[in-house]
DNA sequence: AGCACGCCGACT
DNA sequence: GTCGGCGTGCTC
């Protein structure tokens, strides 16, 4: 027989069907093989199967091996990673690694295999008078194992000693096989809690979601309004169908609490697929979704792609999270991925959000998706109270620490009633670059022209985009002055504040330093969480969905950080964080509070966000977006032209603008903007970079940038398309 | 992505 | 004269 392969190399030139011959019947779609590609051996995935090639017969080569007994991937996963290579313009090669995971290519992680221990004595009088009278414990092993037949060997070694089951073994009274064993993370916790009464507002929810003709949902519900629930009993009643259901969440550090109730619900019919696992447990946790053992994946955006067939249900948590977004290479969209998946299984997808993007909201209020709200928290308390406190009179009173005097006010009383306070800053303004004084020098990475970061740990200077690391300057280099500055605010800086006004007080700070380790995330909100520290100072990391039952305050230290951003979106993103940091305070006994400091407090999405009003909000947002006709009433396309030559990238830089620009003058009216630049790192890796940007409102307007494209990227010269990326760099 | 082929500058 | 730079083409 003869296959169609895709070659697993990330290029432009390999990505098309390779013809190979293989001698046995067993190969099918899907399966990945190894084979022979020039003078090198590559993994690839056969697409198809036929009797005859259409390459030259005496050219075609033979694949190597069959890598699994399975195919690796379903038909839907082949349909699927066409259809996403097309879309968002990657190679099907690439396309098609996001549906392994990554340890199965590298090929490192083996399947686990447990030693066990087997009677094979044949009668046990016999066999235990053939013991030396003093063997004590190997007597006891042996009637052990004679009424329990099998036993872990580990264990039995635990129990009787290595060296009197090593003598047993050795004389052939016990036999030691091997056995696959899975590692099942979570285990602990499988089937430990019943599922429980829905209230009538959820129990709505779940008939509009299961009744609708639509094929997508929106739940908008407010902080605490039982939003997991009602997912848990979508999730049952698809698999009561005999369905299987994807469960995406936003990040790991969600990801554990919510694995922690799908494992209680659902037990080992659910499978956690998240970076915290090691190799092992996420191979093992992938096949069992692919053979079927298990029936719901759950995990953060990758798991969207999980290896289920039959899917009947996708949720996607908080919808509105920007993880969603892929933001480099597979440059995917979750929702468009899941809306595929469901399109091909007639499945449904669901989202969730107390702040939904303002997109998906107008998609709801057209109709095009089914609109729920759950308007009542499930324990009918109420949201904190939010104090906006002008920092402009604070500066003219003269203080000129990161606090108000509301703040440390609220602050004191926190800690003299024992209770937990969460202190919030953006890490936009997190940045702690250096600045001459005297002359205004800023250090820049020699690669990529961005300014350094300074790593006070490390006492160096490090560049965020490639790594680098400089050593920290002590006068300018470009004139001389000692009189350097740390700019920028944060949260080492904020948590050194916070000693000095409360000495006394113990104090966590969590952000990207503190959590470099693998754990370290869940390290330090277990911490707090124990109530072995008071105060939790944090970036964007604390915001997302931890309880903590006694923090009582939450204080927002630079609320219009991320609303004076260089990004359209910098209002809704503003929104999302007040609420959802907001969420944080008050959930169990004490009515929280809010403090929210800013230096502009008649800031229409501040108001929106302390009143808790997300439909004033988002009338006013997409009156904002209509006018300046930014997404979803355009869709910003950016082509990125980056070549280690400067003259060969304005070269090609030139040639796609000037077609471009052809199509734009044909229908001006339909762009709202349309230029040509520098991207604003002008030098990244070595390689010089500009960009044709445009915001346009013609339909698929993407693929006839991406035609153009494709006809002047070279090896040398990479041309990319993005559509509305969500940064800038 | 690799690897070979092939055409132009600075060396023994 | 040749060694070696990397631009270009090919891989079933």
């Amino acid at each position: 027989m003869y296959v169609d392969v895709i070659v697993d190399i990330l290029s432009g030139e390999t990505d098309r069907i390779f013809e190979y011959r293989y001698g046995g019947d067993d190969l099918r779609e899907g399966d990945r093989v190894a084979v022979p590609f020039g003078k090198t051996k590559k993994d690839g995935i056969v697409m198809r199967v036929k009797e005859r090639p259409n390459y030259d017969e005496a050219r075609v080569k033979d694949v190597l091996g069959k890598l699994d007994a399975v195919p690796a991937l379903t038909k839907e996963c082949l349909r699927l990673a066409e259809e996403i290579s097309k879309n968002f313009f990657v190679s099907k090669a690439a396309a098609l690694r996001l549906f392994l995971p990554a340890e199965m290519r590298r090929g490192t992680v083996r399947e686990q295999t447990v030693k066990i221990a087997e009677y094979a004595a044949e009668g046990e009088e016999e066999a235990l008078a053939s013991l030396k009278k003093n063997a004590a414990s190997q007597r006891a092993a042996l009637s052990f194992l004679a009424s329990a037949k099998r036993f872990p060997l580990s264990a039995l070694n635990a129990k009787y000693g290595g060296p009197a089951v090593g003598a047993l073994v050795k004389k052939g009274l016990i036999r030691v096989t091997e056995e696959k064993s899975e590692r099942r993370p979570y285990a602990d916790l499988d089937g430990k809690e019943k599922s429980i009464t829905l209230t009538p507002d959820q129990e709505k929810v779940v008939r509009v979601v299961e009744e609708t003709d639509r094929t997508v949902s929106l739940i908008h519900g407010v902080t605490g309004s039982g939003k997991t629930e009602v997912y848990l009993r979508l999730i049952r009643d698809v698999l009561d169908r005999g369905k299987t259901a994807i469960l995406l969440v936003p990040e790991i550090s969600l990801t554990p609490q919510m694995a922690g109730n799908l494992r209680r619900r659902f037990g080992d019919e659910c499978a956690i697929l998240h970076s915290g696992l090691t190799a092992g447990e996420r191979f093992d946790e992938w096949w069992r979704l692919r053979s079927g053992e298990a029936k719901i994946a759950v995990g953060a955006r990758s798991a969207v792609f999980a290896p289920l067939e039959n899917v009947g249900l996708i949720v996607i948590d908080e919808e509105h999270d920007g993880s969603y977004q892929s933001e480099s290479a597979p440059r995917y969209n979750t929702l468009e991925v899941a809306k595929f998946r469901a399109s091909y299984n007639k499945a449904k997808v669901v989202l969730g959000s107390a702040t939904p993007a303002v997109e998906t909201y107008l998609r709801a209020r057209r109709g095009e998706y089914a609109l729920v709200e759950l308007k009542e928290r499930i324990n009918g308390k109420k949201l904190p109270e939010v104090e906006i406190v002008d920092m402009r009179r604070e500066v003219r009173r003269g203080n000129n620490t990161a606090f108000s005097s509301a703040l440390k006010a609220e602050l004191s009383e926190v800690l003299a009633k024992g209770n937990q306070a969460i202190v919030f800053l953006n890490q936009r303004g997190y940045s702690k670059n250096v600045i001459c004084t005297s002359c205004g020098y800023v250090p820049t990475c020699e690669a990529c022209d961005v300014a350094l970061t300074y790593h006070m740990d490390e006492g160096a200077l490090k560049c965020h985009y490639c790594n680098a690391k400089y050593k920290m300057i002590e006068t300018c280099p470009a004139c001389g002055s000692k009189f350097l500055r740390y700019g920028g605010i944060g949260t080492q800086r904020v948590a050194g504040e916070l000693k000095k006004l409360f000495p006394s007080a113990r104090i966590l700070r969590m952000d990207r330093d503190t959590t470099q380790t693998k754990e370290g995330h869940l390290k330090i909100l277990a911490e707090f969480a124990a109530k072995k520290a008071d105060i939790l100072v944090g970036t964007q990391m604390i915001a997302k969905g931890h309880d903590f039952p006694s923090v009582t305050l939450v204080g927002i230290l630079d609320a219009d950080m991320s609303l004076h951003f260089s990004d359209y979106r910098s209002g809704e993103r503003t929104f999302q964080l007040i609420t959802q940091v907001a969420g944080r305070s008050g959930r169990a006994g004490e009515a929280g509070k809010v403090v929210l400091q800013t230096y502009q407090p008649e800031n229409n999405v501040l108001r929106f966000a302390v009143n808790y009003d997300y439909t004033g909000f988002y009338e006013n947002e997409i009156a904002l977006r209509k006018a300046t006709g930014f997404p979803p009433f355009s869709e910003i396309i950016r082509v990125l032209v980056s070549c280690e030559d400067d003259g060969r990238a304005k070269d090609a830089l030139r040639a796609v603008y000037e077609e471009l620009n052809a199509e734009y003058v044909k229908n001006p009216s339909q762009f709202k903007f349309f230029g040509c630049m520098k991207a604003p790192i002008k030098r990244l890796n070595n390689k010089f970079r500009y960009q044709v940007l445009m915001r346009t409102s013609l339909k698929n307007f993407k693929f006839r940038v991406q035609e153009i494209c494709a006809k002047y990227k070279s090896r040398a010269v990479l041309v990319g398309v993005e559509v509305n990326p969500n940064n800038l760099t």
